[in-house]
DNA sequence: CTATATGCAAAAGGTTTGCAAAACA
DNA sequence: TGTTTTGCAAACCTTTTGCATATAG
């Protein structure tokens, strides 16, 4: 059974499962708190900022969120992207390589995928043997809805 | 006489002229601290942070450097990336939409510009209706000298 | 019981701001 | 001479850190 069959429930109990070997080769426990933020960024599938988590877990340090996220990060669990001077955080896991569109008007971010330009840029990179670790992409614009309301 | 012929001097002159009309529309002067940031910019043609400026006009202090790239980059003189977390500004004028590899053993900054990309990445924003006004790319790995080095 | 995680408060780091003096046209 | 810019110092804001306590296994 493949990552991309799976969903919900069971996508879930994957990446817990994930994340608690990652830790534990780090000597680092998979604690309620770490579970909390993992959980909201599952369930979000969005671009939380530190913001974000804290007005969930209202009672939560930002110390402590930024401590985890740092964490995640560096186990490689989250990648972290800065939109408009703000640090935003996505889990990595059932993921394809994508580009962000960021809204200008709304500050909406909304993401699109293409196996066509991916491809593109491996070739490039190739040519000029560039081992590539991560694609940070970020296209500014007014987005469709936006356009329209002007 | 089109903009890629011109170079050096010719180039620096017709960037002072736009540079001088935009700040005047605003009724902004275009003041000796302006002209030396800019033509910090125009030499380097690289990604320069407050700090690389900072350098070369040691007596200037970086709140002042701060607003005046502030003013560029409200103007469309410059651009702004973060770069491993920090603030990186780049001249506008004379450049292709182009692509930044970062690498994040030796921290240079190089870039690639790909006509076919950019073209596919256009496509791709007319089939969802999103007017894009810039693009943000960064590609975080090794470059070929630091693989080698290894 | 030992090691790691956390809360709190303080420190740090970078950017922004207010204001009086200087530079500009 | 009126307006914009600048230097300085203080304010700000976000992230990081140290340490004593709480929690995990």
């Amino acid at each position: 059974m493949s990552k991309i069959e799976k969903c919900g429930i069971d996508q879930y109990i994957e990446l817990c499962d994930i994340v608690k070997k990652r830790l534990e080769q780090h000597n680092q426990i998979f604690s309620v708190n770490k579970q909390h933020i993992l959980k909201i960024l599952f369930d979000s599938k969005a671009h939380l900022c530190t913001d974000d988590i804290s007005l969930v877990l209202k009672s939560l340090p930002l110390s402590t969120i930024n401590r985890i996220l740092t964490t995640f990060e560096f186990l490689g669990i989250v990648e972290c992207i800065i939109i408009d001077e703000v640090k935003r955080y996505e889990l990595i896991y059932f993921k394809q390589p994508h580009y962000h569109l960021y809204c200008q008007e709304c500050n909406q971010i909304s993401e699109f995928t293409s196996l066509e330009i991916h491809n593109l840029f491996l070739e490039n990179l190739e040519k000029i043997n560039f081992k590539a670790t991560s694609f940070n992409v970020i296209i500014n614009g007014i987005c469709s809805k936006c356009q329209n309301d002007q």
